[in-house]
DNA sequence: TCAATATCTCAACAATTATTGAAATATTCA
DNA sequence: TGAATATTTCAATAATTGTTGAGATATTGA
């Protein structure tokens, strides 16, 4: 998804406050099926239910999430073509013709696919 | 650059107001070489030099920039490595054996290092 | 329909962040 | 040394953003 500075900006604005930036990690290793707002609200310990539900729609507002009806569960989960259009919008034009600066963000970003690969503590 | 939260979240609070994001993008365009305050100022247009100031000095200690004195100016430049851990941050566990859902965002940063080669708007 | 569950909206207040302009610091060159 | 250049610091004010708690909306099953 390429992006625009407006959306990069609200982007970056949403993901600098804690609770969000936590949000948002939790659904990205939750993966594509996401997480009811209460269980999301559980795992931000003691959050009120008005400040979880701020903060989903700030998100989901800054294009980072998208929600779904399940029941009496509003499902969030991670917009993940938003979260790579962002790293794409702020590493764009990184090289000019010198690959080397910018191949250590690929590697990193590779990596993360690799973690199961990884044993936790040896 | 292996980052923890609290530099993630002074790093996205950094990127969320666009001056500073415009700034980064510029010094991520320029390269290692970085530029000098007074011309990253005159390229932001009719900002005050205290108001490019105070943002450089805000992305510095957000760990984005660097900066060096050379005579009478101050060069500032991307901090490569932490734009990198920054990214490797936001997308760290993403995939949990599903490799397809964060290869998209691998791809879009590849990409970004092949500017050169792509036609303007054929 | 009614009670229970899940989540959201709103308004008042608190906290944080941005902007401005004047003055201070550091460097260079005559 | 003193004038000119480049940049930073500071304090006051303006603007934005976060928090709280009460009440509203939507859904389910008895």
């Amino acid at each position: 998804m390429r992006m625009n500075e407006k959306q990069a900006l609200d982007a970056f604005a949403a993901l600098s406050q804690e609770t969000r930036l936590r949000i948002v990690k939790l659904l990205v290793a939750a993966g594509p099926e996401g997480m009811p707002a209460g269980v999301i609200g559980e795992e931000m310990g003691g959050a009120s239910s008005s400040r979880i539900s701020f903060h989903l729609s700030h998100l989901e507002q800054a294009g980072l999430l998208q929600s779904r009806r399940e029941g009496r569960s509003i499902i969030y989960s991670a917009a993940f073509p938003a979260l790579s259009g962002l790293v794409e919008f702020l590493m764009r034009d990184c090289c000019h013709g010198h690959p080397e600066v910018c191949n250590p963000a690929v590697a990193a970003l590779s990596s993360c696919c690799e973690t199961e690969k990884v044993p936790a503590h040896v």
